[in-house]
DNA sequence: TCCGTGTTGTAACGTTATTACATGAGTTAC
DNA sequence: GTAACTCATGTAATAACGTTACAACACGGA
């Protein structure tokens, strides 16, 4: 995998954010919870979480469903990995916006599986401006489009 | 269920439309890929393929899994049902815009489960400017909020 | 020390979706 | 007419994704 920025970096840049923030707000980011997170890192892709729980289990790590999806579960809950729902699967939030809750959009390759987490606009989307003619109160939105990234679109 | 609207011509204009641009396409509308399309056009909201299924089962059209996945399948190719990614679930097109291609957005309701389709938008969402700065050609677009309709909401 | 809360371990199960292969119905080519 | 082809269906098995339920353990107060 070649990689145009250095990645071991950038995922001890990103640790350090959760870290932080977890001491601050007293979240116990535990030694599951930290693994899981830094998989998703070093993967810079989205992982579905039987992929994760194989990796945890070839670390001796917990072997069953549920370690996955409650490390995750933690995550997610605070914002440190997002949830892919096209693709059932879930990526490290690269979001610069880590200490704040946000709507990110995705944007998900369909041959290199990277996925794009574009930053967050406060602005009205298609959703806003539709919920607002209805009557409808959003509590939580999902917009993830499939396609070809610039790398795959000039390789093909 | 009480409807605000004449549930059974909304139907059957719905089933009209689609049997017009399949003569027209010269698509095979077969008795599974209309049940399937009328159970969906009945409940008026998301249902599992499972659910779909049971229905079939029931009326003696076949059991298994792949009865149901190929009549969406064909369904949704052509336009006349979405799938909704956060629930697994399928609904029929309520655009007005069954004729076209389009990319709707959903309106999720978190207690009664219904589904509003919001009419397709030309205009750059937030996903699209995002991939125009990534160099990103989109080819398909999720668009997905769950939240409260406008009736759950006077109800609480 | 005892209780409450939060985390983990594990087994079993439930739900959603796909693969693989066989059969049948209709169309076209020769 | 029949062989070859395409498209739709029937069925069994399996894969992929996710949850429930319960036991055990650790830690910080009252």
């Amino acid at each position: 995998m070649t990689e145009i920025h250095d990645h071991s970096a950038c995922i001890s840049t990103a640790m350090d954010r959760v870290e932080r923030r977890c001491r601050a707000e007293g979240l116990q980011l535990t030694p599951v919870r930290r693994r899981v997170l830094e998989i998703l890192l070093e993967e810079h892709r989205a992982l579905g979480a039987y992929d994760i729980l194989d990796r945890l289990r070839a670390e001796g790590m917990g072997s069953q469903p549920p370690v996955a999806y409650r490390a995750l579960e933690f995550l997610m809950k605070h914002g440190f990995v997002h949830r892919i729902e096209t693709l059932n699967a879930f990526v490290a939030c690269t979001g610069g916006e880590i200490d704040d809750p946000h709507m990110p959009a995705f944007l998900i390759c369909r041959t290199c599986r990277r996925v794009i987490e574009t930053p967050a606009e406060n602005g009205r989307g298609r959703l806003e401006t539709a919920a607002e003619g209805a009557g409808f109160a959003i509590e939580h939105a999902v917009r993830e489009a499939e396609g070809l990234c610039a790398t795959c679109r000039a390789a093909s």
